[in-house]
This record gives C-alpha cells, structure tokens and sequence, in this order.
DNA sequence: ATCGTATGAGAGCGATCGCTCCCAAATGGA
DNA sequence: TCCATTTGGGAGCGATCGCTCTCATACGAT
C-alpha cells in the first residue's frame, strides 16, 4: 500500500537494546541511537515513539533473549544440580571472558539508576528479577527433592540467598573484577547450601 | 584579604553527595545542583572546577561519611560475630526502612553506571570496595581464632561471598525490595559461614 | 579611609538535548 | 499509469546542557 521500510525493525531494537546496556538510559541521546542504527531521527520517532518507549522496548527485547536464555540454560541442566547451578553462574558472570570487562546486566543496571521513579521500567525489571528466582527455585527444589540437596534445606532464604549473589556478581562484572574471584565466590556460594550427598562408601582396605 | 565565602564548602559537598546518590551522575545537572546547594553558577564552577571534579569530590565524601560510618560499625561490634554480621547487614540495607526504598549505595550505583569508563571515579568505587573487603576479612578472621567460625572456613571466600551479597543486597535496597525478603537472605548468607560454635553440653537427664 | 581581591548574582556562550515538521522518493493498489 | 500512502533525509524547533564572562559588592590588609 505505501512505501515499505529500509531497516528491520527488530534488528534495530536489538542494536539499541545493545546500546542501552553498555552506556546507560541517561547517557545514550537519541542521535547515538540514530547512529547506531543508521536511523534518522524521523524515521527513529515514527516507529518508536520516543526515546523512553525505544528503552521499554529495549528492555522487552533483553528479557525476550538474554534473560530468556538465562532462564533456559538453567532449566535443561540434565546434571548435577551444583554443577549445573555452578556452571550457570560462571556463565553468566564468564561473557567476560574476553579483552574488557562485560557490560554486566541491563536489568540490574537499569534499576540502580533509575531505581523506583519510573513504574513502567521498574515493572519490567522487576519481572525480570522474578524469572531468575522463579529458575533458581525450581533447581534447588528438584535437588531437594532427590536427595542432592539437604532436605532440610531453607528454599526461600537460599533462592533469596542465590539471587542476590547473581546480582552483586553482576555489579562486579561491570565493575571488572577479577574473573577468578567471581569464582570463588560463586564456588562458596554453593558450598553454602549445604554438605554434599553422601557418596557410597568405598570398601575399605 | 578579600570578600569571604557565605557558605560552608564542605556542606555544599554533602548537598551535592545527597543529589547525586539519589539521581546518580548523568540525571544530575549543574542546575540541579546549584538550586541544592543554593550556589549560582559561577560561585559552584570557581569552588568546585566543574562537575566532574565536584563528583569526584562527592565520591569522596561519601567514603569519609558513609563509608567510614559502616566500616566503624563494623569493626567495633562487641558482640559475637555472627550477631554482629547480622546487625551490621541489617543497619546497611535497613536505612530504608522508612517509607520510600532507600537511595541504595552512591558507590554502586556510580559503579553501574559509568563501569570503567571513568578511571578517576573507578579508582574511587574499587578503593571503597576494597574497605568493605578488608573489614569483613576482619571480622571473619577474628571469629575463626575465636572458635565462633569453622577453623576451616574458607576465609578469602567467605569474604568474597559477603561482599558480593552486600553489593546485590544494595542493589535490592535501591529497586525497593520487601526488607522482609533482605533479612531472609542475610539470615541465610551468615549460616552459610559454618555450624555454629557448639554449646556447652548440658547434663543429660 | 583606601585599595586589592575574591565573592555572589546573573546574563549568556556554543553545543547538544529530545523531538517535530516538511518534502522528495519509493512503493502497492486501482 | 496514476494516486494514496508511508518512507528516508534533513533542517530546525524550543529547551537545556556544561560552562564562561562581566560586574557591582563586600570583605581584609594597610
């Protein structure tokens, strides 16, 4: 019926989600944006609106793939429950392998700076925090129930527990700490849920 | 020898420590600023260079005030160590026990913000980091000689695992999590430290 | 009392902010 | 082919950004 469009508009909210996570809300203008998607500013306004709905945007897209992918990694374990939960976490913390330190998480570093004055943001990240909980209580829950977790095991505090080390883990991560103390601290976190199954004891002689 | 100030430089800091905690570095303009601290323009560039320089300034401050305050908190307990953890935990997080969530921690949210970008303020959040570290490590470490902690505990990570759950728990704080939910997870990160130091036991009868 | 000096007040600098408008170009339906 | 419609391009809107300048004012030293 008209003029169809020059750019795809999913690759587009993915470039600026990709914007927003390494710079920040505030320090991202629309014409980094513009330019980071070869978008003039019509073109820009027209299809997002504007620049706090191109964010919510961003922060759908985020959670549609990263924290998606988070959510799922964890799910289809098909191992040891503290090895998978330890493996999930250096991943998680592991992006940063390379060169410079990653760009931690949108997520938490969109709620430490626009903490709780924007409803629309702090419900998206809010949500977001919710899906990592829900993930991880599922895990420990199964480990419990077949016996690689303490069956005395508190769920509620260890999910607690848990979620907020990936948190702080990602404020490290950001921060560029030292891969290898991520480790340990990921390694210690497990240790805290409590001691190990009981291997088959081992015929002696 | 000339026109004297009217107003108290180091007060003028903590107005403008207070703004940028709550707003954080970009979201706060020299306008703002000077509106706080009742400072015209020119008198706020001649005192303080310019923003970034009043920032770094503000980080400082921060350290000297804040950051002091939990490290003497922390350091002069007089109660067993895992009380003490406790109540010092919950005095970080419970400042925002009033109405509104609690403006969270300027050196995380400034560390989030602008990652490594900034080498000045980095050198400032990684110092401020590292006095956290260093009086958990205190504190454990006395409690392990003690005989309150596992004399195994793992101190380098048992330190790092605490002030992980600090950095996450202050992001929590500033998102506006239930308190609740905090104290659970604090509950759960100090029992994470090892059995506790066994009773004296009773006579049996 | 006089003078040198730093202050508070505020206009205003160029640049950039988020955003709007106008117009030629490009398309699909008739 | 012609028209209705939406696009990409880009000038430019008012507001605000970080920051500088000028100048009368108010103080301390002499």
């Amino acid at each position: 019926m008209a003029r169809p469009r020059q750019f795809d508009e999913q690759e587009a909210v993915a470039q600026a989600t990709d914007l927003f996570w390494r710079r920040g809300y505030n320090a991202t203008s629309v014409r980094d944006l513009g330019a980071e998607l070869h978008l003039t500013p019509s073109s820009l306004y027209r299809t997002f609106e504007d620049k706090h709905t191109l964010f919510l945007r961003a922060l759908d897209h985020y959670r549609a793939t990263e924290s998606a992918q988070a959510r799922e990694r964890l799910a289809t374990a098909g191992q040891p429950v503290r090895d998978a939960l330890r493996d999930w976490l250096l991943w998680l913390v592991g992006c940063a392998a390379g060169t410079e330190p990653g760009p931690g998480c949108l997520v938490v570093n969109t709620a430490t700076e626009l903490g709780t004055t924007d409803t629309e943001v702090s419900a998206r990240t809010e949500a977001a925090f919710e899906v990592t909980r829900s993930a991880l209580r599922s895990l420990l829950d199964e480990g419990r129930r077949n016996g690689e977790l303490p069956t005395d095991l508190d769920l509620d505090a260890a999910v607690e527990l848990l979620f907020t080390t990936v948190l702080g883990l990602r404020v490290r991560e950001r921060a560029g700490h030292d891969p290898h103390r991520l480790a340990t601290t990921i390694d210690f976190a497990i240790r805290g849920l409590g001691p190990a199954p009981t291997e088959p004891v081992r015929s002696e002689r």
